[in-house]
DNA sequence: CTGAATCCTACAGGATACTG
DNA sequence: CAGTATCCTGTAGGATTCAG
């Protein structure tokens, strides 16, 4: 047994290296996990649409984190057997509700973005 | 001029390499920024007590990634020059505007986090 | 078209030692 | 105590090639 008092878990502090905080972090550290969700909340696509909008994704990557995403049940991946094989990606019930928050990141991104690089910019100044 | 016709900036997409969106993840990417603004988010503390609050941060990495919350200016660093040096950090203003969509995440993470390990074990049990 | 497999490199980041 | 400076390593991830 580690420890129960108050359950450290369940509080998602970022003090245990088990946090589920953590292990989303992890998910979503990668650049292009949020990017793809992103794209995928507009709408199904398939993979070479995917590659396409998120711009700057190498084909391993994109393969790799969607694997990653489908293997977490939150994105769902439908194999067309068609002459040339079709592949569709869509959101499950569970990568929709990752939007969400996703977009109040986002939104918070575009909110502070000249903020921040005038902070920047004032920093480097002063050396 | 590279493209104005409805501002992809703007609308955050993922498309563009330089969207606002990816500077911020960018930011957010490494896991421990997201860790220390969450621990900053329930007071102030000194360098010592983040390292120890947040679980298996290096000492190089906490300051690193205080340098660079400190130039978005998201943090403060308050030098008091006293016998043994003591060194304050606290979120700015802008800093605390974060807490919440980081909470938000924080929030899905706990809730989602028995389904996703849920999922992940159906994906690797069917092969 | 949608990947899997291989190779190769840059850099994130840990360990260690030293300073004001 | 709060860092800075070095060294060293693992690995993320791009480029390329092959396959169903």
């Amino acid at each position: 047994m580690v420890t129960t008092q108050s359950d450290p878990m369940l509080r998602g502090d970022p003090y245990a290296a088990d946090c589920p905080t953590r292990r989303i972090l992890d998910r979503i550290g990668d650049r292009w996990t949020v990017l793809i969700v992103g794209v995928l909340g507009e709408g199904d696509a398939r993979f070479s649409e995917l590659r396409r909008r998120v711009c700057g994704v190498s084909q391993k990557m994109l393969t790799q984190t969607l694997r990653g995403l489908e293997r977490d049940g939150l994105v769902r991946r439908t194999v067309h057997p068609e002459v040339p094989v079709r592949v569709e990606y869509a959101l499950t019930e569970a990568g929709r509700t990752l939007l969400g928050p996703l977009r109040a990141l986002q939104e918070w991104s575009i909110e502070h973005l000249s903020d921040v690089s005038a902070a920047q910019k004032a920093y480097d100044g002063a050396e």
